[in-house]
DNA sequence: CAAGGTATTTAGACAAGCCTAAATTTACCG
DNA sequence: CGGTAAATTTAGGCTTGTCTAAATACCTTG
């Protein structure tokens, strides 16, 4: 069984792999957590010991496919608990980060389980975020590519379809991750390029290649 | 603020008191909470410096206003979380008590007064505690003396009306607590003592003036 | 009142996580 | 390629709470 603290660190480097995969920096994660590279330095080492990631020195750490079951779990976690807050306890959906936060800690499959059924099995949370089903697996809602949706549209990242160390490389300059959101402001007929916002913040042109490799999911 | 551990141990010292406030022993406190008189010894004294108990070497333990304040708002969040389990989410009373045992160390005073107003201000776990409202007060749910209860009759004790060493000693030895549930098995006109049984499973012989010095709340 | 048993406290260690300061590695740039 | 800046790791400590073993206090009974 896993402190809280464990459960931290691998929510934090599952958040921040994104769609790409490749290493996480050890100050990233200390960033994340708001804590020390060298607490991060042997807090790694140590969940590399247990299996949880795959760390080496200097070049950065990843999850094992334990380590990210369980940042899987620890989300869904968190995730209900949202819904739980807003839809049932009528809280704002902008005061609920911080005690679904502590609320993910707990441990009882069958809570959460018995807290899934009592919601309505939703699929996503209050920030319109996935939640991943009790094996892990984000819910499969229709899947499109971001080229097929309109204009007004705004959908969640849910995967790539090409996995190009150049394209994920790109994806990352723009910060777009996985459960990122993009909204089509507006569509170019003459090279079929998109005028999008991604994260609701930053605005910026794919070009068809890029949006035919977005997987999205709808209505976010 | 708390560690869980802290709040731990107030609720232990809270628990152990009883009707009778006098100090609680190192042991008892260790065995409460299986861990060993030597690190409960460590631990009281730090509850001491902050104030949270007063400790007397070899003397014993009991919760300063402060401290009992603590316990007592635990033990509602406990309570309410109980509640929620079993009449929202349709567990059987018997497997909730460590779930809620996590549960109730969630830090947001916001959080349980929604909770309370979502479970509809209830006055009783789902064991038949009452539970202390947000001032840490327990419920008045309507009092009585024990003898004014018929044959057949539930409660439990929430108070004394007499606080002499011997009456409390008294309750101490047949362990009867706040909280303890009491039910009427007879009576006797002639000198009108009760037979009882207390929690759920001591039968024994009340006279009319213990009986008349118990406050009570019915419907247990 | 003394002797021994029980309860309690002290002493010394340990694990988990965190921190600061210093050392080391990597990366970048002229 | 060399040198420096940035990133990372190591070393040494601290806190919280735990434990075992040893010392001390309390209490009961002869």
């Amino acid at each position: 069984m896993q402190t809280s603290t464990t459960e931290d660190y691998l929510k934090a480097i599952f958040k921040l792999s994104g769609a790409n995969k490749k290493g996480v920096s050890t100050n990233s994660i200390a960033d994340e957590l708001t804590t020390k590279a060298s607490s991060v330095s042997d807090m790694v080492k140590k969940l590399a010991e247990k299996k949880l990631v795959n760390y080496i020195k200097y070049q950065g750490t990843t999850l094992t496919k334990e380590g990210e079951g369980i940042a899987l779990r620890v989300i869904r976690k968190h995730r209900l608990w949202e819904v739980f807050l807003v839809d049932k306890l009528k809280f704002g959906w902008d005061e609920i980060h911080e005690i679904a936060e502590q609320l993910e800690h707990i441990k009882s499959p069958k809570l959460i389980d018995k807290l899934d059924e009592h919601l309505g099995f939703p699929k996503k949370d209050p920030h319109g975020d996935p939640i991943p089903d009790k094996n892990g697996v984000f819910p499969t809602l229709k899947k499109f590519k971001l080229n097929e949706l309109e204009i007004g549209g705004k959908c969640i990242l849910i995967g790539v379809s090409e996995d190009s160390k150049d394209f994920l490389r790109y994806l990352d300059s723009i910060n777009l991750k996985l459960g990122s959101s993009i909204e089509i402001l507006d569509f170019f007929q003459f090279d079929k390029s998109l005028k999008v916002k991604v994260n609701n913040t930053t605005e910026l042109t794919f070009s068809e290649l890029v949006a035919q490799n977005l997987n999205i999911s709808k209505e976010k």
